[in-house]
DNA sequence: GGGCTGACTTATT
DNA sequence: CAATAAGCCAGCC
């Protein structure tokens, strides 16, 4: 329960990183780790993984802004997410060299 | 209730 | 730059 952007009542947690990652603007990306601070959640990017993870496909959340702290994208290069991922990225503007981001072009700060 | 796992990070070697 | 280790949280078996 409670697991998805679209639960009318999320725990209080997801809901902080569905906030976050709703609020990083299109053209930018975040780290995983970025996104757990932002959320008053720090040290606790493997729980945002984990949370992104239970998204269903279609929801209106930009989880294709949320990078590995290396700017990195966290999928398989060969996985059908990292290429989507990675048009979407490179559709809003970001340039994506070998999968790779410049975090320090890109990277959002609120 | 114990142990594994994962869309991770940081520090260390 | 690559490999290791430890830390963290919740879901699943």
């Amino acid at each position: 329960m409670a697991r998805f952007a679209s639960d009318p009542n999320p725990a209080p947690r997801e809901q902080m990183i569905w906030q976050v990652v709703c609020a990083i603007p299109p053209g930018r990306v975040a780290s995983y780790g970025q996104v757990s601070r932002f959320a008053g959640l720090e040290g606790l990017a493997r729980f945002v993984g984990r949370t992104m993870s239970r998204l269903p496909d279609g929801s209106d959340v930009p989880w294709h802004r949320v990078l590995k702290s290396d700017g990195r994208i966290a999928f398989p290069a060969d996985s059908s997410r990292y290429a989507e991922q990675c048009q979407r990225l490179k559709s809003e503007g970001v340039d994506v060299l070998n999968g790779r981001v410049a975090m320090k072009q890109f990277g959002w700060t609120p």
